[in-house]
DNA sequence: CAGGAAAAATGCGCGCACGCAAGTTTGCGT
DNA sequence: ACGCAAACTTGCGTGCGCGCATTTTTCCTG
């Protein structure tokens, strides 16, 4: 259940994913995400264009992780990490708006690029449903699976949730502009608080994990 | 609410897309699907590459689309026609199970090509996300919308578990070859009753649309 | 510690998606 | 009926995603 010895060949990969991610990162925040190309990204990160795309199927995938990061399983981890006997609703709704509380805290620049240009914002969208594997994992064992596809219809359903969630919270940004090395200002994004949207998306699936919680305690 | 109408404009797009549609999935039939090329689609339609391209974003969207047509468009039309006194989450299950029932029913063929190419799988399957923005409207009129993304996330739940329940269906199909233009067999398909699965997927999610439902009566 | 199997990196080639800047058609006001 | 503006089509060019075959690296077992 834990990190057994990670082997060397697991390692040298995970190094270099989060070599091309940090570098697209960089290089799409220094001089625009228009202005890099693949054979940018892969070079700085010291392996063959070709191999960039063995890792990502997109740059704007390339550029979104970075962010996204392992959120999925931090999340997943999170709802694991709460005691039995708490609301299994307030559990996942705690758990997300934990993990996206501190949302891109570490550059600034990063979420503004992303929330600026339209096709990275998209794929920053579609990261959410990153989320729905792991969380069924987890939910499938809280609700002790019964091959029922319960878990996994909540898990996506708290998914799309988070995803209505940052759609709201993101639209007031909608010009253009502002792609130069020294965007510098914080107090640009949205605000209007991601995590009472979150937990107004979140609440109407309540009853449905009420409901699904029950069924596995009697059961 | 009909239509008003038409105007010569919008008919020939109209024309235009159903044309590229027809022809990729006709063409995608006969010679398997690896075997089209974007430039057969658009001649077969009598259009550009170019324009092809304004259409569909991808070859296999086109090819899936001549399947999945307006369904989205239907199924909100079909809640919108339940008796407003029926439980809201009945006219939705009711609604996409209607729906889905003669899926495929006029070409067995394509059915049978989707399912076996793992690119047309995916494809359709994205298609079920189509669902949420008519699912929300009717939804959200249902509700009396309260600017609250309860219709929003309710219907798009309800798009992911669809999706959940389709992955579920064509599962068992994963093997390849079967491409040939005489697949001729409609008794090859996965079977196990989809209806059963899509209201087994659905299930879950009807406490939050009672829940819902409650509310907006008592408002 | 050798040797061979499995996995990953790489090079190559093809078709494709899409931005851009014309050219062409449709719609509408006068 | 005319002409202008908006909508749609088209050709061109660029970078990209990915399948395939080959080479290089990692891993395991005797």
């Amino acid at each position: 259940m834990t990190t057994p010895p990670p082997g060397l060949r697991e390692r040298k990969k995970r190094a270099t994913r989060v070599a091309l991610r940090e570098a697209a990162l960089r290089l799409a925040v220094e001089r625009g995400p228009d202005q890099v190309r693949v054979e940018d990204i892969a070079e700085a990160a010291g392996v063959s264009p070709r191999t960039y795309n063995n890792y990502f199927a997109s740059r704007e995938q390339a550029i979104v992780s970075a962010v996204t990061a392992d959120r999925e399983a931090r999340i997943a981890a999170a709802v694991a990490a709460r005691p039995a006997d708490v609301r299994l609703a307030d559990a996942v709704t705690d758990a997300v708006v934990e993990q996206y509380a501190h949302a891109g805290e570490h550059d600034p620049r990063a979420l503004l690029l992303i929330i600026t240009r339209t096709a990275l914002r998209e794929a920053f969208l579609d990261a959410t449903a990153g989320i729905e594997p792991p969380l069924a994992a987890v939910l499938a064992e809280r609700l002790g699976d019964t091959g029922a596809p319960t878990a996994r219809v909540l898990a996506a359903s708290a998914a799309a949730a988070v995803r209505i969630a940052l759609e709201g919270w993101l639209r007031p940004a909608g010009s253009a502009e502002a792609a130069g090395s020294l965007g510098a200002a914080g107090f640009v994004v949205p605000a209007g608080s991601l995590a009472e949207r979150l937990r107004a998306a979140l609440s109407p699936l309540a009853p449905a994990f009420d409901a699904a919680e029950r069924l596995s305690r009697t059961a």
